[in-house]
DNA sequence: GGCGAGAATATGTCTAGACATAATAATTCT
DNA sequence: AGAATTATTATGTCTAGACATATTCTCGCC
């Protein structure tokens, strides 16, 4: 029984991800309770529960009451992927972020998703520039109905992905990532060629149950999204 | 002065979440301290921390010691990407999985990212199959140096992917996405037509200070991550 | 044997208090 | 005035104990 002196959460936290690598703890086996641990470590039991937490959290650990916590079966990877402000994302590269309003129609019906929705959008098209060149193409509906305040709302200087993350809140939404080809008015406006692979990002956003906003932005050629995975 | 009679960290969570999207704390507006919180809410600190702390991991507040905690100036949308054993992401979409040994080079050496660490890695290539159609083409290294066990694994019934995740540990990783244009072989391999739109992922990962395996992803044209976001 | 009520149990969360730590503000010394 | 030291402050974390809650197990009943 070899108590540990140091009774950080964190130190409890490499502890139980260094049992588990080294498969004393092998996938599947249900670990002791937290109380166990609290003696073994010599801690209070507020201590090893965050760290346990922290590890159900990262996917490395399940936990169930009465049944306890046992080793993830299915291992994942787990990626934490932030998605700024277009204009940002530019000026963190330290390129000179350019914007330029494309089309915007202030009168689109939209069939939301599967006709549940549908009803008064505003529809603009974007692009948006790092050192000179096109960057990304924003393809933007704004519902007039949860969103009246973006009716009268001047696009032409800030774009619609700055002024509605600064304004219009959200409670929840749903994002996915593809490769697409460019089409043709597509590959004119990024200036690449017909059918390059694109980065796609596409994202609708509510509020409670009122749909705020759907995007899509089309990434030019050689855009990655990176970002790091740990445990 | 209106107290709230449910004091569960997850309530004042929602509070304060509501208080920022209200604009009562706008963007950058430092918040009171915990201690008033406490009082307001008539709770405890270690409550009110919880709440804080978790929309400070969310990317909604910003807290600094001494300074105190404020409203995040450059909000961002930060999604958690799960990314599973392939033959399990294909059979969660009920397709039987099929897999296919494609090349298998035991001795190459690769230059691992700026030559600082380069050795001895086995190659492979490998295609992941959904419902008989190609799916996903595994392109992988691995270290025979921090993984001696990898030098006499059979790969040819379990992929690397599955092996890998599910027997040996790593300490973090570096991950992106991206599109890519199918090359010749590829497109050939994955039953699509050459410059095809390809999602790409790429890894890499590591235990501590030593290369674990590098893998690149290429999923035939279709193929998308979804996920949400909160907050 | 099947079913429902109740006991047992491990996690989830809250409290009240304490000390640690980082970063700023104030003060003292040169 | 400028540098070094000290005080202040808000967050970060730990403790010991308590109650809540979701599950599972068990036992008695039909």
């Amino acid at each position: 029984m070899n108590k540990l002196q140091t009774n950080t959460w964190q130190s409890i936290y490499d502890e139980v991800l260094r049992r588990i690598h080294a498969r004393e703890w092998p996938p599947g086996q249900v670990i002791p309770t937290e109380v166990d641990l609290t003696v073994e470590f010599g801690c209070a039991r507020a201590t090893v529960n965050r760290a346990l937490q922290t590890l159900a959290d990262a996917g490395v650990l399940e936990r169930r009451r009465k049944f306890g916590t046992r080793v993830a079966l299915h291992p994942v990877s787990r990626a934490t992927v932030d998605i700024p402000i277009i204009r940002q994302e530019v000026e963190t590269l330290g390129e000179s972020y350019g914007y330029e309003l494309l089309s915007d129609d202030k009168t689109i019906n939209l069939h939301w998703q599967n006709d549940t929705h549908n009803g008064q959008f505003r529809h603009l098209r974007a692009l948006h520039c790092a050192g000179g060149a096109p960057y990304v193409l924003e393809n933007r509906w704004i519902s007039l109905e949860t969103v009246p305040s973006a009716k009268d709302q001047d696009f032409s200087d800030q774009s619609a992905n700055e002024w509605l993350l600064t304004h219009i809140p959200y409670t929840h939404g749903d994002i996915s990532f593809s490769a697409l080809g460019a089409s043709g008015s597509d590959a004119k406006t990024l200036g690449c060629n017909t059918g390059s692979p694109l980065f796609s990002i596409e994202r609708l956003t509510w509020d409670h149950d009122q749909p705020v906003t759907a995007v899509q932005l089309l990434y030019a050629p050689g855009y990655e999204i990176r970002t790091r995975i740990g445990a």
